[in-house]
RNA sequence: GGCGAGGUAGCUCAGUAGGUUAGAGCAGUGGAAUCAUAAUCCACGUGUCGGGGGUUCGAAUCCCUCCCUCGCUACCA
């Protein structure tokens, strides 16, 4: 075993948003594979510290304020506790949970800000910003939609189309609507500031490229990266008009806050100050964040990686540029993918999925981290399937991991006093499962030096079957009757095992790890030593308990069906005749048709509704053509506010049903006796 | 329709500097054993590596094309 040198490392995951409760998705991400790896790095002895803690402003968190009639502090401090909790509960190791309302986060930021400000890196721009007048605040981009001036696309941002691409004045934007209180927004002004990333961009690309080179980043990492490269970085505004949150350090910018992109990647920083605070060493932080030896890995989701790549990277870039004291970049960003809930999104608003707290009050942590870890979004999103968990724990857990270890300690008890046996002369058998025992910690440990967890994972539970062929092929219930030294020997192999896999397995399943080595009545050791034999002939043993317990089908499928009923629950929303009677369902005669010019499935519809004549844009070119609909009676729901369709005014919407084959449908037909204009009920 | 990801044994998946008989876990079948939470161990797969075409001495692995699935997004009004 080569001695590795003693490494500085700075563990995040991404701060999760403190306006909801985290779910087994989130877990999946950026949470678990960190927490693994810390763990692992602790045991092998490097200097590690993990940092996390609640991201708390931002426009969603004063709209649940809101909603509640409360003001966002109590949102903030309700999820923050729970999250908290949450991650205490399952285990999470981190040196410090912090949070961003804190006054130390905002005075980083403020300072980020300043910093920037003062050397003329941030450009002030006036523009023209969307206000509500009924909300009476200005609107940030998501909570304003409209059609795209460039390529049409109705769901525009303000500023912004994701569809295109494309950026522009809000002026510009069609058919505005505030997504809040659903009024038409007005025009006003406003001043911000805004990063320049174009200016970073060639430093970015040349960063990211040689952080690969150097340390692998994953794939989907480089290609999300390489993408917002290809588009160009644009000018991205760091101030917004809103009441919460950081306030925009300078004179006359009331009402103005650091937008919360620009800050939340900040607060890692400032919770390792927090954390310095804690700890009384005033220096620590630095240590971490300003030291070119410090290893910095950021754990995010795949939603975030824009933010750890470019703009975090981006913004120490700059900081760098003015300041004699350096910050460190992220030396890799291992994005996990998403973790599906039996085979759909977790989905907060539909009820589906288990969040933590809840998961946790049902079941231990360890089965639950063992299966999301062998089960890790680590190249494609996975999916959570309580079969799944119960077969892991059952399976492999239990029967594999579990049995060994009991069988083990009962037959040290029976024939052994529950003492650990000597080893007399060693077989073939015996030299080979010690070889075996003593390449596994190495083994695993590269594997999670690449990020390799799951893969990690799987070769902890195969120690736990070779041990359990060991046992077998050595058959100690035979040699115990006939050759008590050779089952003496086997037993000592067998203790020995279980102290390595206690070790090994720590990262995963620490909480059972613990009592493994309570067991034994041993401690940790180095990671890389863990795989030689530690304990002592003659050292007496705790008494065993059961690992883990079998998970019986029947709570597996009170489960899934919970799930069953809260779904179709949801689904088949139950609406009121109030509700009904919105809606204005009315006759219609096709007047004239014809097709939208470069759609394939738009017409372009002239209807008659008795006293008046509309235009409906259609998407039903693909089951009918124009000549075929004129003079048709039809249904049409005649109250809906007109949108534009390729530039086109649809003034309604014409009722059809699905059919059997895809993309055809047919439109419900009235009597022709029946006038235009008349109504439905 | 656009973008992205994927289609490999019944299920979940691994498998890129292209190379001998394509792998693992689970499930299934048969067997061994009985120390142990009825837990373990061994043996067993003629899989069109989505279809077709191409490059190559040789492709699951590279190129083209088509089909299907999922996600996001859309002309779902």
């Amino acid at each position: 075993m080569e001695k590795l040198k003693k490494e500085k490392v700075l563990v995040t995951s991404a701060l999760p948003y403190a306006n909801g409760r985290i779910h087994l998705g989130h877990l999946s991400g950026a949470y678990l594979p960190a927490d693994i790896y810390v763990r692992y790095k602790r045991l092998k002895g490097d200097d590690v510290i993990y940092i996390c803690g609640s991201d708390e402003h931002g426009v969603p968190i004063t709209i649940t304020a809101d909603k509640e009639k409360v003001s966002p502090k109590i949102i903030i401090d309700r999820y923050h506790e729970l999250n908290k909790k949450a991650f205490e509960k399952f285990g999470m190791s981190f040196d410090i949970y912090s949070r961003t309302s804190i006054p130390i986060h905002h005075k980083t930021a403020q300072e980020f800000f300043k910093c920037f400000y003062d050397n003329g890196l941030l450009v002030e721009k006036k523009s023209m910003q969307f206000y509500d007048p009924k909300a009476k605040m200005f609107l940030p981009d998501r909570y304003v939609e409209g059609t795209c001036p460039k390529c049409g696309n109705e769901e525009a941002r303000s500023d912004e189309c994701e569809k295109c691409g494309s950026l522009y004045e809000p002026s510009e934007l069609k058919n505005p609507k505030s997504k809040i209180s659903g009024e038409t927004p007005i025009l006003k002004e406003t001043s911000h500031w805004y990063l320049p990333l174009g200016k970073f961009q060639q430093r970015l690309e040349k960063y990211v490229d040689e952080m690969n080179k150097n340390y692998g980043w994953k794939e989907n990492v480089l290609q999300y990266c390489r993408g917002w490269f290809k588009d160009g970085l644009k000018d991205r505004a760091v101030t917004r008009d809103l009441d919460w949150g950081i306030k925009v350090p300078l004179e006359n910018a009331e009402g103005k806050v650091i937008y919360v992109w620009f800050e939340a990647v900040l607060g890692y920083i400032s919770a390792t100050k927090e954390l310095s605070e804690k700890r009384n060493e005033p220096d620590l932080w630095k240590n971490y964040w300003q030291n070119p030896e410090t290893k910095y890995v950021a754990f995010i989701g795949k939603d975030n990686i824009v933010f750890h790549t470019i703009i975090f990277p981006a913004m120490l870039m700059a900081w760098n540029d003015y300041n004699d004291d350096k910050y460190i970049l992220p030396q890799n960003v291992p994005a996990n993918e998403f973790l599906n809930f039996e085979s759909k999104k977790f989905s907060k608003s539909r009820g589906w999925g288990v969040d933590v707290l809840e998961f946790l009050d049902m079941f231990p942590p360890d089965p639950l981290r063992y299966t999301l870890a062998a089960n890790l979004p680590e190249n494609k999103d996975t999916d959570f399937y309580w079969k799944e968990f119960q077969s892991r724990n059952n399976g492999e857990l239990a029967d594999i991991l579990g049995n060994f270890i009991n069988r083990t300690f009962t037959f040290a008890f029976k024939h052994f006093d529950g003492k650990v046996p000597p080893v007399y002369e060693l077989q073939d058998i015996d030299k080979e499962m010690i070889e075996l025992v003593k390449n596994y910690p190495e083994k695993i440990g590269k594997l999670i030096e690449r990020y390799k967890i799951k893969d990690a994972v799987f070769e902890m539970m195969n120690l736990a079957r070779a041990a359990n062929k060991y046992f077998n092929d050595s058959e100690p219930w035979i040699t115990v009757k006939k050759d008590k030294n050779r089952c003496a020997t086997t037993i000592n192999i067998c203790l020995n095992t279980i102290y390595t896999l206690a070790e090994i397995f720590e990262p995963v399943i620490p909480f059972t790890s613990q009592k493994i080595f309570n067991m034994l009545d041993a401690e940790k050791v180095r990671w890389y030593e863990s795989g030689q034999f530690h304990l002592e002939t003659g050292k007496v043993l705790k008494k065993p308990e059961i690992l883990f317990t079998k998970i019986e089908d029947k709570i597996i499928d009170e489960q899934l069906s919970m799930l069953d009923s809260g779904e179709t629950a949801s689904e088949d929303e139950l609406i009121t005749i109030d509700d009904f009677k919105k809606v204005k369902l009315m006759v219609a005669k096709v007047t004239e048709a014809e097709k939208v010019p470069k759609s394939d499935k738009l017409l372009k519809l002239k209807l008659h509704t008795g006293n008046d004549e509309r235009q409906v844009v259609a998407g039903i070119a693909k089951s009918y053509s124009p000549e075929e609909l004129i003079g048709k009676n039809i249904l049409i729901v005649g109250n809906l506010k007109p949108a534009k369709l390729f530039g086109i005014e649809s003034q309604g919407m014409i009722l059809a049903l699905d059919t059997d084959e895809k993309e055809r449908v047919k439109i419900i037909e009235i009597d022709p006796s029946i006038s235009p204009g008349r109504l439905a009920k």
